[in-house]
RNA sequence: GCGAGAAUGGCGGAACUGGUAGACGCGCCGGACUUAGGAUCCGGUGGGGCAACCCAUGGGGGUUCGAGUCCCCCUUCUCGCACCA
C-alpha cells in the first residue's frame, strides 16, 4: 500500500474493534456514565440512504470524544421493526414480515457497521422480536392495572386504504400522514391510552428540559393547555312545541366575561341533547344537517370550513344564567364534540368564529366591550382583544382581567358554572387493526369482562396467520388463527384480544431496554436503570417533535410513577438534525434521471418548458450523460421517487467511511437543511490524503519520522483542539474540519513533531476514526486510540509575538498594522497616524476622537 | 390566519460578548507534472475600476466612532398548527 486506501484500513479496524470488544459498555465501572442515543432506524426496503448516518455520525463523534474524556458511554443501536410497509411488503410477497424484516435489519446492520459507529452492538435490541416485545405487553399491563389502558366506543379516524384506525397525531389536513391516504370519522370500540390524565404534567415538565425552543413550543401547542369557565344553561321548556324541555347543557368558554354578549348557543352535530331539545318544526333540518356532518371526513370538514359557516337552528331556546335572557339554541360543526363540553355560547362581538356566523345568519352582534379602537365597527369584524366592559350589568367598567376572576365567583356562587381548565390533547388511540405489532395481553370472556393476561404468562406470541388481510367479516388479521384466538381465562372459555399496538408502542422504551437488553425477567433491572438513568443526548429528525417524544415521555412518567425508573423524564438533551436534500433532474418528459446519469455543461444553455410548472420556461445547463437531453434541476427529499437516493455504501465504496462521516459533518450545521452534493466529497477525500500523505510515505510506504515543533504548528493545532473540544459541547461539528484541514494547509508537508502528531491525530479520531487509528498504530502504539485521554488546549499557544491592528478612520478600514505584542497604546496610535494610507485620510482634518480595542483595532473619528 | 425559524459569492457555508465580511471546502480559471487521469501539486477567484479607491451580508429606516451581528418597518422562503370556544 502506498496510496491512502481506506478499503484496506477500514475493514481491518472494523474488525480490530469487533474483535477487542473496544466499545462495549458495562455498567461496573467508576467512571461518570454517558448515555448517547440517535433515534433507532424503521428497516425500510430500501435500505438506508445518506441522510440517515448524518444523526448517528453526529452522536458517534460525541460518543467517541465523551469515551477519551473519561466518561463511560452507552452509545446503542437497534430497529424499530414492526410497522405497516413490512405487512404490506408481506402481502405482496406472500413472505412472512417477520422473515422480511430480518432481511432488512441485515442489510441496514452491513451498512452501519461499514461505516465504523463505535455502537454496542451487544445490546441491539429489535422491537418485533418476542424478547423485546413480551416486554412492551408487560408495560401495558402496567398501564392497564393503573387504569391507564381502556376499551371505549370513540370517534376514530379510520382509514379506509390502510383497513385501520390511526391516532389523532397522525392525520394531517385528513391525510394519514405517511401514506397521504383520506381518513374519514367512524365510532368504534377501541383501545385508548389515558395520557390526557398526564396533560399538565407532560406540559410542566417541558420547563426542565434542554431541546430545541420549536420543540418545546410545538409540544406545548399540541397539549394546548387553556383557562376558562364552565358555564350550564338551562334550555326553555316548552312542550307545546314538540321539544322535550327541562335539560340543560354546559358550555366551556375561555372568555366567561364576555357571557353578557352571548346572543345564541351552538351544540356540535354529535351532541346527545341535539335530538332531544329540536322542535317538529325544526327536526328535518336538523336531522339532515347532523347526518352530512357525520357523513363527512375530516377532510371535507376542513376543506368546507375554509369556506364558510354552516349550521341549523334547533327551534330550541336557553337561558342565559347571567341576565336570564331567551338565546336561540343552533348545531354547527364548528363545534366539536371532542373538544370542551361540546357546546359553546356564541359571541359574536368578540369572538372572530362566532361573528362569521353571525354575519351567515343575520344574527345579533352585541358588544359588551368599550374598546381603545373608537371607530372600530363592530358589524364588521370581531374585536378579541382588551377593553372596558359595558352592557354587563354590576360589571360594568371591568377590564378584561378583572372581569374573568369575578364573574368565575359570581358563577361558582350562583352553581351556574365553574372554573375549567382545558387540554386539546385528547387520549391517545392504541389499538390498530393490523398484523404486525404487538398483541395486547387481553382476552375478552364470554360475560363480556375483559382481563389482564396474567404476567407470567407472557409473551402473547404472535400466531402465524395464512394470510394479512382483515376477515370476511372485518376482524383484524389476528382473528384468522382460530387455535391462537380461542383461549382460556382461569378455566372459562376465553378469546384473545385481536387488535393490535400501534408502531410508537415499541420505540417508547427502547431507549430504557438498551441499559440492560438481555434481561429475562424484567424489562430492565433498577440497578442498570440507576447507574444509567437517562438519556445524556439523543438525536433524532424534527418530525417526531410531536407523536414520538410525547408519547415516551408519557410512559416515562408512568414508569416512573410505578417506581420503576428513577427520572422523570427520558431525553434530558434533545438536538435535531436536519434533513438531507438532494438534487433531483427531470427531463421536460418529467421523467427524472439518477445524479450520477446527469452531466453539467458550462455555458451550454438550453430551454425547455418545465415538468413542475407548465407555463414555466426553464434555462439549464444540465445534460443526461452522453445525450443531448437537457434536464432541470431541482432540490427534493431523498427517495424513490425523485429518482435521487444516494446508499451511503457507494460512497464508502469509491471514498471511504471516513469520508463519508466527515462530509456529513463539513456540510453545515448539524440542525440545517442542506442538499447533498457527492462531488462535495472530493475535499474532504482530499484532505484525509493530505493526512496520509504527511505521515506516510506513499513511495516506500513507510511513516515518515516526526519533524521539529514550530510556533506556527502549535498555533493550528491548538485551535484546532478548541474549535473540536467546543464543538463537542455545542454540536457544532462542522467549523472543526474546517481548523483540521487548516492545520494540514499550515503543515505544508512538512512532519510535525510527535507531540503535535499525535495530538492531532487524537482529534481527528471521532470525526476519521480509521485512519486516525492506522496512523496512531503506525506511530507505534500497540492499543486502539478509543481510549486516550483527549488532548488539553492550551491558550499560550495561540499567542504570538506580534499583533495585528487594523486601522480605521471614520470606520472604515484604511491600514493594518503587524506591531509588537508589547506595544503601548500611545505607540500603537502614533504608527497608525503615520501610515501613508492613513495619512491621505486625516491630512487637514481634526482628530475629534481616537478609538482603540486593545490587540484588535485603532478608529480615528477625523472632521 | 396564528406560532417558530431563516435570508451572506456561481454553490455548501465561516465570522467569539458589535470591531479586518466571505474562514474551510466545492465549482470555475490559469499553470506544473503527465501516454492518460474523477490522480497530485502551485497560483487566482464577491462586483466595479488601469489605479487610488468605490460598492457589497433580502429591501428601507435608526442607534453607534464602528452593524452580517442591536432596534423599528417591509419582502421572500422553510417548518409547525389550523374552526380547540
Amino acid at each position: 500500500m502506498s496510496r491512502y486506501n481506506p478499503a484496506e484500513i477500514e475493514p481491518r479496524w472494523q474488525h480490530y474493534w469487533t474483535e477487542h470488544g473496544t466499545f462495549v459498555a458495562t455498567e461496573d465501572s467508576s467512571k461518570p456514565k454517558y448515555y448517547a442515543l440517535c433515534m433507532f432506524p424503521y428497516p425500510s426496503g430500501s435500505g438506508l440512504h445518506v441522510g440517515h448516518p448524518e444523526s448517528y455520525t453526529a452522536i458517534d463523534i460525541v460518543a467517541r470524544t465523551k469515551r477519551m474524556q473519561g466518561f463511560n458511554v452507552l452509545n446503542p443501536i437497534g430497529f424499530d421493526s414492526f410497522g405497516l410497509p413490512a405487512e404490506r411488503a408481506a402481502q405482496r410477497e406472500n413472505r412472512h414480515p417477520a422473515a422480511i424484516t430480518r432481511e432488512r435489519i441485515a442489510y441496514f446492520r452491513t451498512q452501519l457497521q461499514r461505516l465504523g459507529f463505535s455502537f454496542n452492538w451487544e445490546r441491539e435490541v429489535s422491537t418485533c422480536e418476542v424478547d423485546y416485545y413480551r416486554w412492551t405487553q408487560w408495560i401495558f399491563l402496567q398501564l392497564y392495572e393503573r387504569g391507564l389502558a381502556y376499551l371505549a366506543e370513540v370517534p376514530v379516524n379510520w382509514c379506509p386504504a390502510q383497513g385501520t384506525v390511526l391516532a389523532n397525531e397522525e392525520v394531517v389536513d385528513g391525510r394519514y400522514v405517511e401514506t397521504g391516504d383520506p381518513v374519514e370519522r367512524r365510532s368504534m370500540k377501541q383501545w385508548m391510552l389515558k395520557i390526557t390524565a398526564y396533560a399538565q404534567r407532560l406540559l410542566d415538565d417541558l420547563d426542565g428540559l434542554d431541546w430545541p425552543e420549536g420543540v418545546l413550543e410545538m409540544q406545548r401547542q399540541w397539549i394546548g393547555r387553556s383557562e376558562g369557565a364552565e358555564v350550564r344553561f338551562d334550555v326553555v321548556a316548552d312542550g307545546a312545541d314538540g321539544a322535550d324541555g327541562d335539560r340543560s347543557f354546559v358550555v366551556y368558554t375561555t372568555r366567561p366575561d364576555t357571557l353578557f354578549g352571548a346572543t345564541w348557543c351552538v351544540l356540535a352535530p354529535e351532541h346527545p341533547l341535539v335530538s332531544k331539545i329540536t322542535t317538529k318544526a325544526q327536526r328535518e333540518a336538523v336531522e339532515a344537517y347532523v347526518a352530512s356532518a357525520r357523513n363527512k371526513s375530516d377532510l371535507e370538514r376542513q376543506v368546507a370550513a375554509d369556506k364558510e359557516k354552516t349550521g341549523v337552528f334547533t327551534g330550541a331556546t336557553a337561558i342565559n344564567p347571567v341576565n336570564g335572557e331567551k338565546i336561540p339554541i343552533w348545531v354547527s360543526d364548528y363545534v366539536l364534540i371532542t373538544y370542551g363540553t361540546g357546546a359553546i355560547m356564541a359571541v359574536p362581538a368578540h369572538d372572530e368564529r362566532d361573528h362569521a356566523f353571525a354575519r351567515k345568519f343575520g344574527l345579533e352582534i352585541r358588544p359588551v366591550y368599550r374598546v381603545e379602537d373608537q371607530d372600530h365597527d363592530f358589524q364588521q369584524a370581531a374585536w378579541p382583544g382588551q377593553g372596558i366592559a359595558v352592557n354587563s350589568g354590576r360589571f360594568d367598567g371591568l377590564s378584561v382581567a378583572q372581569f374573568k376572576p369575578a364573574i368565575i365567583a359570581w358563577l361558582e356562587e350562583q352553581g351556574v358554572g365553574k372554573k375549567q381548565v382545558n387540554y386539546k390533547l385528547r387520549d391517545w388511540l392504541f389499538s390498530r387493526q393490523r398484523y404486525w405489532g404487538e398483541p395486547f395481553p387481553i382476552v375478552h370472556t364470554q360475560d363480556g369482562q375483559v382481563h389482564p393476561v396474567d404476567p407470567e404468562d407472557l409473551p402473547i406470541g404472535l400466531p402465524h396467520v395464512d394470510e394479512y388481510r382483515p376477515t370476511a367479516d372485518g376482524e383484524p388479521p389476528l382473528a384468522r388463527a382460530t387455535d391462537w384466538l380461542h383461549t382460556t381465562w382461569h378455566g372459562q372459555p376465553a378469546l384473545r384480544e385481536t387488535n393490535t399496538m400501534p408502531q410508537w408502542a415499541g420505540s417508547c422504551w427502547y431507549y430504557l431496554r438498551y441499559m440492560d437488553p438481555h434481561n429475562t425477567d424484567l424489562p430492565f433491572s433498577p440497578e442498570r436503570v440507576r447507574y444509567w438513568q437517562s438519556v445524556d443526548l439523543y438525536i433524532g429528525g424534527v418530525e417526531h417533535a410531536v407523536l414520538h417524544l410525547l408519547y415516551a415521555r408519557f410512559w416515562h412518567k408512568v414508569l416512573f410513577d410505578c417506581g420503576l425508573v428513577p427520572t422523570s423524564e427520558p431525553f434530558k438533551r434533545l438536538y435535531n438534525q436536519g434533513m438531507i436534500l438532494a438534487f433531483a433532474y427531470r427531463e421536460s418528459s418529467g421523467k427524472y434521471h439518477a445524479p450520477q446519469t446527469v452531466e453539467r455543461r458550462a455555458g451550454q444553455l438550453s430551454e425547455f418548458v418545465s415538468a413542475w410548472a407548465p407555463n414555466d420556461w426553464v434555462q439549464t445547463d444540465w445534460y443526461v450523460k452522453g445525450t443531448q437531453i437537457p434536464v432541470e434541476q431541482k432540490l427534493g427529499k431523498m427517495g424513490k421517487s425523485l429518482n435521487n437516493s444516494v446508499d451511503p455504501l457507494e460512497i464508502v465504496d469509491r471514498y471511504g467511511a471516513d469520508t463519508l462521516r466527515i462530509y456529513e459533518m463539513f456540510m453545515g450545521p448539524l440542525e440545517q437543511v442542506k442538499p447533498w452534493q457527492t462531488s462535495g466529497c472530493d475535499g474532504v477525500h482530499r484532505f484525509l490524503s493530505r493526512v496520509w500523505r504527511l505521515f506516510v510515505d506513499e513511495d516506500s510506504d513507510q511513516t515518515r519520522p516526526f519533524g521539529t515543533t514550530s510556533k506556527a504548528m502549535r498555533k493550528a493545532l491548538h485551535l484546532a483542539i478548541k474549535e473540536t473540544t467546543d464543538g463537542i459541547d455545542q454540536l457544532k461539528f462542522n467549523t472543526p474540519v474546517a481548523k483540521m484541514m487548516e492545520l494540514v494547509n499550515v503543515a505544508k508537508g512538512q512532519v510535525p513533531a510527535r507531540q503535535d502528531a499525535e495530538a492531532f491525530v487524537l482529534i481527528l479520531s471521532p470525526y476519521a476514526p480509521h485512519l486516525a487509528e492506522e496512523l496512531w498504530h503506525r506511530f507505534g502504539h500497540e492499543a486502539s486510540l478509543a481510549t486516550e485521554p483527549w488532548p488539553t488546549f492550551d491558550p499560550t499557544a495561540l499567542v504570538d509575538e506580534t499583533m495585528t491592528i487594523v486601522v480605521q478612520v471614520m470606520g472604515k478600514k484604511r491600514a493594518v498594522l503587524e506591531i509588537d505584542r508589547a506595544a503601548s497604546k500611545d505607540q500603537i496610535l502614533t504608527a497608525a497616524k503615520a501610515d501613508p494610507a492613513v495619512m491621505r485620510f486625516i491630512e487637514g482634518k481634526t482628530i475629534r476622537k481616537e478609538i482603540y480595542v486593545p490587540g484588535k483595532l485603532v478608529n480615528l473619528v477625523a472632521t
